[in-house]
This record gives C-alpha cells, sequence and structure tokens, in this order.
DNA sequence: ACCATGACTAGAA
DNA sequence: CTTCTAGCCATGG
C-alpha cells in the first residue's frame, strides 16, 4: 500500500490544535508534548533553560523549537510552568508572552525566585536540569 | 516549494 | 566584556 506519510511527522499540524490531543487517550509524541511534559516535572522554585529541555528530548540544538512550544503552553492542559523556563542566562526572554507581561516575574517571585532587571537571581542556584533529574 | 521569523545556544573574533 | 556567525527546525506568508 502506498503510505504517503513522510517519515517527518508532523509534529504538530498548529499551536492551537495542540490543545485537543486524540480523545481515544492516545495522544501524539510531538515535539510540543514532550516539552510541555518536562516543564511539568519542573519543581516547585525551580527553573531551567530551553536547552536543557531540548537536551533532555535529544535535540539540544533545537532549543528554539522548546521555546516556540511554550507558545502555545498557556493554551495547554493542565497548566505548564512556562514561567520556570527561562534562556541560558536566566533572562526572562519570554516575558513579553505572557499575559499580562510581568507575569512570569510575579509568578517566579512567588515560588522564591528572585528576579532582577528580568533576570533570574541566583539562576545557577535555582537551575534545575531534567537531564541529571530525569531518568 | 522558497523565504523570513523566532520565548535558543555555542563558538569565534 | 560585546558582537557576529552558524546551526537548529517548525510555522506562516
Amino acid at each position: 500500500m502506498p503510505s504517503k506519510k513522510s517519515k517527518k511527522s508532523t509534529p504538530s499540524k498548529s499551536v492551537a490544535k495542540l490543545n485537543k490531543v486524540n480523545p481515544s487517550g492516545k495522544r501524539e509524541e510531538s515535539f510540543f508534548e514532550l516539552v510541555y511534559e518536562v516543564a511539568r516535572q519542573i519543581p516547585f522554585g525551580r527553573v531551567t533553560s530551553y536547552g536543557a529541555i531540548a537536551a533532555c528530548l535529544g535535540t539540544k540544538l533545537s532549543a528554539r523549537m522548546v521555546g516556540w512550544a511554550m507558545n502555545g503552553a498557556d493554551k495547554i492542559n493542565p497548566t505548564v510552568p512556562a514561567h520556570r523556563v527561562v534562556n541560558r542566562v536566566g533572562l526572562l526572554s519570554g516575558k513579553h508572552h505572557f499575559n499580562p507581561p510581568g507575569k512570569m516575574e510575579k509568578l517566579l517571585k512567588k515560588e522564591g525566585i528572585l528576579v532582577k532587571d528580568d533576570v533570574i537571581v541566583n539562576f545557577k542556584e535555582k537551575f534545575w536540569d531534567p537531564t541529571k533529574e530525569v531518568m
């Protein structure tokens, strides 16, 4: 049978579509869902970087996709703690994507994470490496 | 199908 | 320290 399905396997037709996964309980293993899954594993009061998540998925060079996936995190259930995901220097690179902007910083402070000038203070201490914690 | 953009990262100058 | 370059790959026009 002629299978026209490409090996590329579109991880997600669209971000909005990710909101509604297969109702049969058969969730598609898309890059995005993996990102959300790892993001949910981030413990309270901890943060991680896009690259760390990407590395955990085996594609550390695709950190951009992690960030892009977070773009739809707000529409995903259960809620994805996207506010715990920042760039490699602890900069709240995605704070402008929150609604309202500044909520990200507020949430972090709520978890005991100090934010100064859009940068996480003591980022190294709060950093949580999924590749080490997740087995 | 091509081109431009993007919540990134690592390395080089 | 800053600035630039290249790689990554999905999304949208």
